[in-house]
DNA sequence: CCCAATCAGCTAATCGTTTAAATTTTGGTT
DNA sequence: AACCAAAATTTAAACGATTAGCTGATTGGG
């Protein structure tokens, strides 16, 4: 069933039918209901690889995420997918997969590097996908690689590096001050901190917004109380049990972890010498994922809108292929976080 | 950068490019020799727009996802993902997302029919996939659906009710006769058990599987002691309130939950009257979510092996492509389950 | 009534591959 | 040296759309 079968049927050329079916040229109504007819009886669709060798175009935006089973990644994907379904666009998933050697010698992480590499190549020049997703969880430097992909890039999450890629994040520094803040009005005064790698730009981010709101307030940051983790939840232990163990007599009344995870094994810790969450020490972490509404008692944390993320990404690729829109020419949007309120920060009255 | 300047290049005919690209023909060394160097050289890439144009083959693998939020969906695509790597294969990701419309009317069930029939009818005609993996959560019946679909279709964890779909699913019944035996052998007598929707496949299988050990073993399962949950955790929670309330005198030692979900709903009913898990009542669920390792005390459950699911899947669906392969002509491979033991079964001595 | 401008619709070239069929080369036999 | 089958190579026709450019027909102003 090809665009020559409906012409035939219909009794016209197939340049005109072509006109109909991408309205590009007028088509007398008559004509333009005949042909209309015909496809509707025969249920024809247009071969969209003849039309994508024609016009150069394929429709497809090529996603290329660091690895499907980290936390954001399927929750940006259904963003995308979402604002995708109103368009023509479809996605082609490519999954870098890069926690399984995630912890493995820097050489590997070269090669990873090598792997997008690869896999942009292979989206630009094998795939001819339109444009570009990326969706990544390290801020990482991926300029070198993306030289020669004349196409739009966006990153999503995580950012780029590079001019070229425009990036959709997420508000980090603000919610952190408001997070400490919530923590602060509570009537806590020794404030702890946990952080993530304290390399990465999300630690620093939050780690500043920490300290602005503790400032702001006319408290000050102990840095004895600031302890390095790694984002997981063992490391969120071992940093408690320093806590706990360094000053006997002035423990913090509030410990602000950078993530649920840590905030998770920071408050198995707090159980493990028989004290007790929120009431004798507060606990805060930062994700919304879902566990925290599952452990006892329920995290208060910041919930990042993954969706809007995926959502805005997949908007300001379109726009920027469209070249109309308000994300048509933008180079870095951030999307507001929220502060989800439950049962680890307890008032605190001492002084 | 097209075939054509790759033949100019090396001073040979399209068609000799054609045939050390795709060795398809023999061709002199030298001559192979100087084409692979014009192709390094310039880091020339077939377009596979043209080439699929001409073969009638795109290599892709359509992904028809119900939900991608879904807890087995990222582990599934994750297994796909890992398979296709290493092929020529690529993967066009459609997510009905259903999860949002799910409780909804039952004319908007039927939507939801029409959309998988569209998002099929897509992929096959419009996009020009190869093959398609539909990853579903739902036993359902798409055989009106497939019709006219004359391409491989493989359903990933889910069945599909029709005999031209393949179906790659998991052990279900053996393993929780597995799961049941486990907690037999712990000494337990008086079993309950929180089944999912009672009309949905997985909950009839878990059932059937419960009640085959109990009988080997020689106990008989009491059908006040089984109630039906819904697979949500609230579900888990009621059940385990009308278990309370129901009998004071002969409480179940042990509950068999059929998700880990209305397994921690449950444990929250029987800490809320008091009683411990798993000294006063031991407690199982199933699926291995994430957060049966965060709650304490950590639940016993039963882990599907997703990963493989989507590997699996991956690989019948190419072999089927290729005709050759332990999976060409198969119907239906089931992977197994594992037992995943912690902490929420009691060894238990009474009579 | 004529001419130019506008409009509808058609013809055919084009996108970059693959591959059947035609052609040329190779090398072994006589 | 001539012949011939087999092997290597090339030519050119597809695949199914889009679209530049052409042809006639219609319209309307002078």
């Amino acid at each position: 069933m090809t665009i020559k079968d409906i012409a035939r049927e219909a009794g016209v050329s197939t340049a005109t039918v072509s006109y109909v079916i991408n309205d590009s040229k007028n088509v007398m109504p008559e004509k333009r209901q005949r042909v209309l007819d015909v496809i509707a009886k025969t249920g024809y669709q247009p071969n969209r690889v003849a039309k994508s060798l024609r016009t150069k175009k394929t429709s497809i935006i090529g996603v290329l995420a660091e690895d499907i089973l980290a936390f954001p990644t399927a929750r940006i994907i259904n963003g995308i997918s979402e604002y995708m379904e109103q368009t023509d666009y479809h996605i082609l998933l490519s999954d870098l997969r890069m926690m399984d050697s995630l912890f493995n010698r820097y050489d590997q992480i070269v090669h990873q590097k090598d792997k997008i590499s690869e896999a942009l190549s292979f989206l630009n020049f094998g795939a001819k996908v339109d444009a570009v997703i990326y969706v990544g969880m390290f801020d990482r430097d991926i300029s070198g690689v993306i030289t020669g992909v004349n196409k739009p890039i966006v990153v999503a999450y995580s950012t780029s590096g590079d001019e070229h890629a425009c990036s959709v994040t997420y508000e980090n520094e603000a919610i952190s001050a408001q997070l400490a803040n919530h923590v602060i009005d509570a009537g806590h005064k020794r404030i702890a901190v946990i952080t993530g790698l304290a390399h990465t730009a999300p630690a620093q981010m939050r780690l500043k917004g920490i300290q602005a709101a503790i400032q702001e307030a006319g408290l000050s940051l102990d840095s004895a109380l600031v302890k390095n983790g790694d984002w997981e939840r063992a490391s969120g232990y071992a940093c408690m049990m320093e806590l706990l163990e360094q000053e006997r007599g002035v423990l913090p009344t509030a410990v602000l972890a950078m993530n649920d995870l840590m905030a998770i094994g920071a408050m198995d810790a707090i159980r493990g010498a028989n004290l007790r969450v929120p009431e004798d020490i507060s606990v805060v972490g930062f994700d919304n994922r879902e566990v925290s509404d599952f452990v006892f008692p329920k995290l208060t944390t910041v919930e990042i809108d993954l969706k809007a993320i995926g959502f805005t990404a997949a908007q300001a690729v379109t726009q920027k292929l469209s070249g109309a829109g308000e994300y048509a020419e933008e180079r870095s949007v951030i999307i507001p976080s929220k502060l989800i309120l439950r049962d680890t920060v307890a008032q605190r009255s001492d002084t």
